[in-house]
DNA sequence: TTTTAACACGAAAACGTTTTCGTGACTTTC
DNA sequence: GAAAGTCACGAAAACGTTTTCGTGTTAAAA
């Protein structure tokens, strides 16, 4: 088990002094062709590579950047961090996953176990007890230590950094205003609790959209989950509720869900009960996830383009670690990702 | 912007000398309660946490391991990241990804970019390319430098390294035999090509299944997917091989998948020619995503248990780097994950 | 009083780089 | 033949730690 060859062995291997072999290796004019020749020979032949850590210590930065999301088995997330990894990866960075499982406490200390040199700046997505809690002293500490943040879809805009969000009131605007025009009188909301933004502002879409329609938005359509009884685990109550939904509402011919679960709950409710997606209800969800496109009928979602919100989230962290001069001007950005509508099977 | 303090500040602030500093913050018992008290007064108000990267200069490592994936958006490969970062980060490891995009030289580029110091061991699944190349020489260069590897799902026995495979053939064998009990005559399989080692075991699951019962395989029962219209992309190909399956053999009452796309797709097919799931036709697939979950109907599956995997594969790295000692010794272990059966609508 | 021991601290090396600044040996120039 | 310049290389500092080994001061023991 040999260690890595480092420029010490070398150059005692040599008879030169380290300086030499640093300056032969990097091609400097000072040192003549001889002696670079035999030196990039020999490194060479032992597979030479200088030492990332010793590089990243010198240099004072270390070409990695830090993720933090809330989960990682979850397909948006994973298609984020995919972006992230494309941009970083061609442009010389590595990537540094950190997961807070939704939780506040995690979250905090992932950041500051990655913010003590380990990476130069962050990507990052809150998890839902911190958006909660309203607690954001690491996010602020952080920042004022120096080291950039660019946080994604779950943002709050209080913080001043550069953010990456989706268009979520056009997107579920536009959703409601296809269902409308595609005839549905009576459309049901299946949203989350108001402390996600995300989840606010699809609201918000929803409600508007039925005002420029001049349709009353009905209290009785819209439903609220409660999150404690977030999917995965509680998929059958969560069925029961939207069950329930349907049935106070015979005349429901419309559904518009944010979130891949919630809709295609809604379409096995609604097969349960006899009626036919697209003819008697049409349901619309949002993230274009695995589940839209799969399902039976699939379904017309609002896509989210993760993968490019990965994108411009590490394209803007980057463009700021390297244009590091401006340690004043401090001028930030919220790039808007647009939303589109992909229509499947589950809309006329 | 001030930068993040270090010990040298310190020590120059309160006007000793720095191993002072550093002593006294390790409460060491050669420093005087008073000075380690005023010291670490000022450390707390300072909010001084001691560098990582210097850190692992000294100590020579990096307390980060690597995960070399082929991809992410992948609910078997985010589950094991799930996993690996789950125990990772109970024994104080961080984790940082490399994505292969099942392409041979950005799996080789990856992995020199984190061996030469980033990190201390990788936890790894080869990519499709490399399986078919068989050209291992980065894994052995990389671990001939000390650098241990942990291989899993996508393993070459030949590589002498730790892995965690899932027990294909069995889990295979399982499920057909499944098939049959519950009555099927004419099962079909329909699976990868051979150099995926997954797919070859689970073919030959299948093939002892049948055996077993005294069944005879038929080559026409067998449909093997061309890797290069892989899903996502050529889904509707993909379809109309599945349909002509089917249709070539009107007797077929059963299908085994070798994953959920192909298991699904089969659903949807059968359901296109007036066929019932699962009274006409039983399907059960391979991995536990949210795929045959959600379906409709639900799809039994063979569950692979990825986040065990990955937690596995962690517990092994690190086990193997906190025992650097026995550099001689050089035994490596292959952990099995049992697989499990999860039957659900699509089976009688 | 002298020797010894305990105490509290500092200097320096080491981890592996890069880079600045010398410096000795030649070569050129007048 | 002396001054100046070029060439090829080495010493050392710096990045931020930890740790080993002094060392000067004071208190206890002889």
């Amino acid at each position: 088990m040999k260690r890595k060859i480092t420029l010490k062995q070398i150059a005692r291997e040599l008879d030169v002094s380290i300086s030499t072999v640093s300056k032969a290796l990097r091609n400097s004019a000072e040192i003549s062709d001889d002696t670079k020749q035999k030196v990039q020979a020999f490194a060479k032949l032992y597979n030479y590579k200088p030492n990332n850590i010793a590089l990243s210590l010198k240099n004072r930065r270390t070409n990695t950047i830090g993720i933090i999301i809330p989960e990682i088995v979850h397909h948006f997330f994973s298609k984020v961090i995919s972006g992230v990894e494309l941009v970083a990866n061609k442009r010389g960075y590595n990537v540094i996953i950190g997961l807070s499982n939704e939780s506040f406490a995690k979250e905090v200390i992932n950041m500051e176990m990655l913010a003590n040199g380990s990476i130069d700046g962050f990507v990052l997505s809150m998890s839902k007890e911190t958006l909660k809690l309203q607690d954001y002293h690491h996010i602020n500490e952080t920042m004022t230590q120096g080291m950039p943040i660019v946080m994604f879809d779950r943002v709050v805009s209080d913080l001043r950094c550069d953010k990456v969000i989706v268009d979520d009131f056009n997107g579920a605007k536009k959703a409601v205003k296809k269902l409308i025009e595609n005839g549905c009188k009576s459309i049901a909301l299946i949203t989350t609790e108001d402390y996600v933004s995300v989840g606010k502002l699809r609201t918000q879409g929803y409600l508007e959209a039925l005002d420029e329609h001049t349709m009353t938005p009905k209290a009785e359509l819209i439903l609220k989950i409660d999150e404690s009884l977030d999917y995965e685990a509680h998929l059958e109550e969560l069925e029961k509720e939207i069950e329930q939904l349907f049935q106070s509402n015979p005349t429901l011919d419309g559904v518009f869900a944010v979130n891949e679960i919630y809709a295609l709950l809604a379409m096995k409710v609604a097969r349960k009960l006899g009626l036919n997606v697209p003819n008697d209800v049409q349901v619309i969800g949002f993230t274009d996830g695995v589940l839209s496109k799969h399902a039976t009928p699939s379904l017309t979602t609002v896509s989210q383009h993760a993968q490019q919100m990965g994108e411009k989230a590490a394209e803007l962290l980057i463009d700021k670690l390297e244009s590091e001069f401006n340690s004043a001007d401090e001028e930030f950005q919220t790039v808007v990702i647009t939303t589109d509508l992909i229509e499947r099977e589950s809309t006329k």
